[in-house]
DNA sequence: AGCACA
């Protein structure tokens, strides 16, 4: 740090600017008499008052540069110098090509909080915490985080500014409660000034960001494989890491559930590596495994709360497992692995994604490893159910609330028309393999099955 | 009398 005393803070030839730089003001001078005294050279578009330690100086930005440059060279050339209440001001291009003012942001009471969080682990603040925090004094609708020079910040989107405003009184200055950070983290203090933004963009539901008004928004692929343990609560609340293994249970589970069923709905999103099933709380279990997180994800969010049967029958409940590698000891008709390279075994569905080995055999030669579950199926045979479970009955529309926009499209005839319809899921059914009613758009009314 | 603000 040598004294480098060659600080040319200010040049005598400023290069031109439509902003101008004026000192030697009097005491708060307005930006009325600044435009007064720019207005005979061109139009002023922007001022900024009070400007410096003694609040003597001031910008002025004229909407055109010409503009800027006659006032400098009239008052050049003349012999009464630029006054202001009688006080001579001094005159020069600003160093800067326009003005920026902050008035708008900072002053302004709004519906969106500006939120920078104070302290030493502030990135480490999850938007949970926040959403949480800030939930106390309305319905948080977006929460966007980033960080920039001033620290970690997040904006934060309420209804209306008066909620934003008993949010700010309240929170401002304070610190996050310790009880809802992670233990041996630091303080942190909120500080928070209103934004000028009134409506956050969020593309993706994320890390960084959230829009609780829009559950279906899609996650963003950062947030499924980029941490991997950062669960994305869309509700702010769950928090449950996702996973490559879905755990499923089933309710109401008026027909069997078999592990083939469960292959052949689960396979509509990506390949099925390997199902376990079991007896719990006196239901049905399964764990299905995906190669990857993102295909469990897409699983999960389609299936959620649907019913593999129509009627309201055998209705999906899906959380992420714990699990990433399921351990199958055997393949029976509750466990199968799927990658064993075993045809005979490996390959029970044959032609629900037309893309395994074992498809290649032919109608009625597909080896269900199930003993005495289901007959041998024939490629035209649909799934062994009752035929309540593949018309469409009145009143099960609600169970598919994905697809309602499918409506217009009628079922099949029956079970040996195997088109599918638009807004279904995407199991190539390439074979012609009926299956569940997962997938089937069509509840719009009475069907030709009754 | 000599260049703001986040």
């Amino acid at each position: 740090m040598a004294s480098v005393s060659s600080q040319p803070q200010f040049r005598y030839t400023q290069p031109p600017s439509k902003v101008l730089h004026l000192r030697n003001l009097p005491w708060e001078c307005t930006e009325e008499e600044l435009i007064e005294l720019g207005k005979p050279f061109g139009k002023v578009v922007n001022t900024k008052c009070n400007v410096g330690a003694n609040k003597n100086q001031a910008f002025i930005e004229f909407a055109d540069l010409n503009q800027a440059i006659a006032m400098i060279s009239y008052y050049a050339s003349s012999s009464e110098p630029a006054q202001v209440r009688g006080k001579t001001v001094y005159l020069q291009y600003s160093n800067r090509q326009e003005i920026v003012n902050n008035k708008t942001t900072a002053d302004v009471a709004g519906n969106v909080l500006l939120v920078t969080i104070e302290g030493n682990d502030a990135r480490l603040v999850s938007i949970d915490v926040l959403h949480l925090v800030f939930s106390a004094f309305g319905f948080v609708h977006k929460i966007t985080t980033f960080e920039k020079t001033a620290g970690f910040q997040a904006l934060v989107q309420f209804s209306d500014a008066e909620t934003a405003s008993s949010a700010k009184n309240a929170l401002d200055g304070r610190c996050i409660p310790s009880y809802l950070l992670p233990e041996n983290m630091g303080p942190c203090t909120l500080r928070i000034t209103y934004s000028a933004h009134t409506d956050l963009s969020v593309k993706f539901q994320s890390h960084r960001s959230r829009d609780y008004t829009n559950p279906y928004l899609p996650v963003a692929p950062s947030a499924i494989d980029g941490t991997g343990q950062l669960g994305v609560g869309l509700d702010g609340k769950k928090l449950e890491p996702e996973s490559n293994v879905l755990l499923a249970s089933i309710e109401n589970m008026q027909y069997a559930v078999t592990l083939d069923v469960l292959h052949m709905v689960f396979s509509a999103f990506g390949p099925v590596q390997k199902i376990a099933m079991f007896d719990k709380n006196g239901g049905v279990q399964a764990l299905i495994q995906y190669p990857d997180v993102q295909t469990a994800v897409l699983a999960k969010e389609a299936l959620e709360g649907h019913c593999i049967y129509d009627g309201g029958f055998c209705k999906l409940h899906l959380s992420y497992s714990r699990h990433t590698d399921l351990s199958i000891k055997v393949n029976n008709d509750r466990s199968r692995d799927y990658t064993l390279p075993n045809p005979a075994i490996a390959s029970p569905q044959p032609s629900i994604l037309g893309q395994q080995p074992g498809s290649a055999a032919g109608p009625g030669t597909s080896q269900y490893g199930a003993p005495g579950q289901y007959p041998p199926v024939s490629g035209q045979t649909m799934m062994q159910q009752p035929s309540a479970g593949w018309g469409p009955p009145h009143g099960s529309t609600q169970s598919m609330p994905m697809q309602m926009h499918s409506n217009h499209y009628m079922p099949p005839q029956g079970a040996g028309s195997y088109q599918m319809g638009p807004g279904m899921m995407q199991g190539p059914n390439s074979g012609g393999v009926p299956h569940p009613s997962m997938g089937r758009p069509s509840y719009g009314g009475p069907g030709p099955m009754q």
